[in-house]
DNA sequence: GGATAATAGTTGACGGCGGCAAGTGACTGG
DNA sequence: CCAGTCACTTGCCGCCGTCAACTATTATCC
């Protein structure tokens, strides 16, 4: 099945499965619509009748009809604006803002019902699927740095592993390399001079990036990853960051790292971030010839 | 954002971006229902009018007229059941074969040309997590075994890691000793007599097991892993099948294998397919007191 | 075997959803 | 000041889908 294919099929299982759940408009006597309205006026941000339909595909004769039955019921207000005459302000009452709430109340309860019937281990792939289709549409805008938690290090192979091999070429001892790295972090580091990090966003991990000591006054970054979808955000520059004030926190004089030239973002960033390039050595390693850059910054 | 949040939410952005495309009737004039209808009709289990509602969540008397006017417009024929009088034998005719044939391309091509504007990364993204939210309601039913690849290595890591942590408390001494075994197999086992297989069932890893040398005569069964939601199911003993033949197959005697008493799923698999338990001793690992059974069969 | 219930399907009535297009008053740019 | 645009309203109308009554057939139960 080709990724057309699957797309096909989710939206014919969707519309059978979990079509009637979002909306959850039972109870209520509210339509689908009127409920994606008045969630609209309740939750989204403010904005005139035009604004609304564009942002629900609505037809604006339809929207402005709607509007006048949530008046007449007393849901809102619509005010001539002041600023122009065309326009009408939209304003949920004091009972439309209860209506708005109890329903949300209601919609949870729905969602939560579905959920509890599932099994743990259903919900969190559930969850994990979720997070991922959103992302394919909405780019994360921030992340999180948190420590590492129960497999991350194996998360962090797994794609070190995956993109080089398709990006760079790089063959199976590469994978290895980066699992012997984690094994020997994850039995061997000093919590109090050396930490990583994944970074979290959208409810999904997004990258790592570890800070190792080399010597009393010398810290190493290192395994420095984002995932494809996840750069040119200027996440990158917050976690770059985020290590070189750990390792200033620390006591480290000096910050160094390596990097293939190839990388032409990373190499960016680390020039733009002030870093000076003190090596460049040509090496065959993992079934490719590549270049290494070494680098240095003071901290 | 819990995991109701993170439900409503994509559901509400589900409907605004993708709502419309499962259905893409665009241009073919024909709604939304007679679509689904149509598609059931000829890709769908054959079946009467009623079973077609019910799959659909159709009313009946609805049906009935959109099946009549399918009828007139000569798409269907609708004849007699010998067996059973009240009920009609639904048919497509030719017209009706290539009109939904046709509507099926155009629905294809609509679909296709709304990945086409995603970046790869973000198409391999969707896929994947359209995958996931699929297998959270249906079950895989089969697996199938393939060899390693990139990013496989660390995905065992990060399972092993996440879910024995989760499940017995295993402190990250267990994700490092599984990194290092996995090193240690990528750089350094022997194709000849020693693989290891991921499981892929529905666009998806659910498992692992390898099949390692311990002397001339002696294969290890190791990493023996299936993801909780795919247990249960048969998977486990397809496996535990491949590996004994492969070692079988490379003259191996007797295969051995050692596992916690605490994995009853895992016990009863081994139990079942014949291997006889030769040894159980208790260790202190990992941070937790664990029981280990050694178990070992004929080849 | 006959009364009764259940089943498959049809039909009419009806309400709500929502598209389309004409219309109204207000703003805007030349 | 005039044409064009904009925000919104209104009338019209078709489609989607529900409800309930109805027919014809089959299954069930005593």
């Amino acid at each position: 099945m080709d990724d057309i294919e699957a797309l096909r099929d989710f939206s014919r299982f969707y519309t059978q499965r979990l079509g009637l759940l979002g909306q959850s408009y039972l109870g209520s006597g509210l339509g689908v619509t009127e409920v994606r309205v008045l969630w609209e006026l309740a939750f989204g941000a403010q904005g005139s009748a035009r604004e609304i339909a564009e942002r629900l595909g609505l037809d604006e004769g339809y929207l402005s009809r709607l509007l006048a039955g949530f008046e007449k019921k007393g849901w809102i207000v619509r005010a001539p604006d002041p600023e122009d005459a065309r326009r009408r302000l939209l304003r949920l009452t004091g009972e439309g803002k209860a209506l708005a709430a109890s329903h949300d109340k209601a919609s949870r309860a729905a969602v939560g019902g579905f959920l509890g019937q599932m099994s743990p281990d259903a919900r969190a792939l559930l969850g994990d699927g979720l997070a991922r289709v959103k992302q394919a549409f909405n780019p994360p805008e921030a992340c999180e740095l948190k420590d590492l938690a129960p497999g991350d290090a194996g998360w962090i192979v797994e794609r070190h592993g995956l993109l080089y091999a398709r990006d760079e070429g790089y063959d199976a001892t590469f994978e290895a390399l980066v699992a012997e790295i984690m094994a020997d972090f994850l039995r061997s580091h000093d919590p109090a001079r050396e930490s990583g990090w994944i970074a979290w966003g959208g409810g999904r991990r997004l990258g790592s990036v570890f800070c190792v000591s080399r010597g009393e006054e010398t810290a190493q970054l290192r395994l420095f990853f984002l995932e494809p979808e996840a750069r040119g955000l200027g996440l990158g520059r917050m976690m770059l960051d985020a290590c070189l004030t750990f390792a200033r926190d620390k006591g480290y004089r000096e910050l160094v790292l390596w990097t293939h030239e190839s990388h032409a973002a990373a190499c960016r960033l680390y020039d733009k971030a002030g870093f000076e390039r003190i090596g460049r050595r040509a090496a065959q390693e993992f079934g490719q010839d590549t270049v290494i850059i070494d680098y240095r910054i003071d901290l």
